[in-house]
DNA sequence: GTGGTCTAGACCACC
DNA sequence: GTGGTCTAGACCACG
């Protein structure tokens, strides 16, 4: 796992892990039924607390990405067949894209890179 | 001003506030060169300490959305002409993607969704 | 045995195991006197490791649902004429239902819904 | 709060803190938009440590029961209009259910019980 | 003063 | 060996 935490920034730590376990099954580079390291190894690679990496797990579990198994660990197994995203992360889409406009993105730019973004992910 | 603050939210309500404006000016709601109301007048308004507020327009000023004059109060300026938007961003619209793209939205539903809000921004 | 294991589920597999035979002797699908198949076959059958199977076993021993004989293997043999159900068991009832309360069941239904499942069970 | 923890049960102590909460939201003890302790506060009261509060304060957000403010601490807020029970809630019912019927419990205690705890809680 | 996050340990249940 | 829980501290963001 090749994460890179920003221990400044003001993103919790274990929401950074959890927001690159979500890219990395976006973009395929862990698939479905792949193994997440166990808490504790990976908590040793990144220089972290258990705890911290835990939290990450436990929040990626309760939104569906991954399931722990006492006998595995984690695992990614997320829905493919669920259809469902909630009106916040709509909301949170469309602040994005009015950043995006105000800093003199073009729309024409927006879809390109929406598209890259889809694409690659 | 209307924005509906919710107090439970994990969103800090300075950067609720913050996200208002930034819809607000992206949409067209408060054009370039009008006014903010007054800090004092805007957390009474709202029911929020002078603070929260002060630190919202201190953000939206940093952010360059608007600047402020001992004068004239806050004012919406931003720069037209400049592009300019952070590799921060961008990573932060290819979360939200991947997000929904795992939630089940196709990129043809993304696409318009994108060009809808662009449009109403 | 048809027995559903969820093996992500907060719930051991041990206590899956253990209410499901609890729920098969209770609607009659399996009736006093009846042997349980022996520890190995089950542990194959459903995929898991002995000691898992034998831990649910040595629990139904202990709560008087089965009783286990060198010679015959586990055998169905609950006292149905003993009236004892613990404090704890009460308790844990009661908490049910107020969550079922809070989640805006009526009391109609709840009466309605203790009727079905009893004469199921 | 007079709540009784058991240090001994395999309840996790986070559990019992949710339990007793949900219980006393039932029964009335603590109003819907009633403030619950701060999490230092109960954590001193009945001698864990903080993060143990925390975890169940969380849950309890989670859950719906309650909301966090970052202007009052947590409160009491549960949707009355709402009428959401999982079949996984449904499941354990019956479950207990069927044990107390194994335990001798006859189905008129059982009705007799349900309307007890429900009026009461 | 509130909740949120994090650390560096420890013990336990489960498999 | 796995995740889950807990402790006794600490610091931070928020209002």
């Amino acid at each position: 796992m090749l994460l890179n935490l920003d221990f400044s920034s003001s993103i919790p730590i274990y929401m950074q892990i959890r927001n690159y376990v979500v890219m990395a099954i976006a973009n395929g580079e862990i698939a479905n039924g792949e193994k997440l390291p166990p808490i504790r190894a990976l908590a040793d690679e990144i220089g972290v607390n258990m705890m911290t990496v835990s939290k990450a797990y436990q929040l990626l579990k309760r939104e569906g990405y991954i399931s722990t198994d006492r006998r595995n660990g984690a695992t990614i197994s997320y829905r493919t067949d669920k259809v469902a995203y909630s009106q916040e992360s709509l909301d949170e889409l469309k602040l994005k894209i009015a950043e995006l406009k105000l800093a003199g993105m073009s729309e024409v730019e927006l879809i390109n890179l929406c598209k890259k973004f889809y694409e690659e992910d």
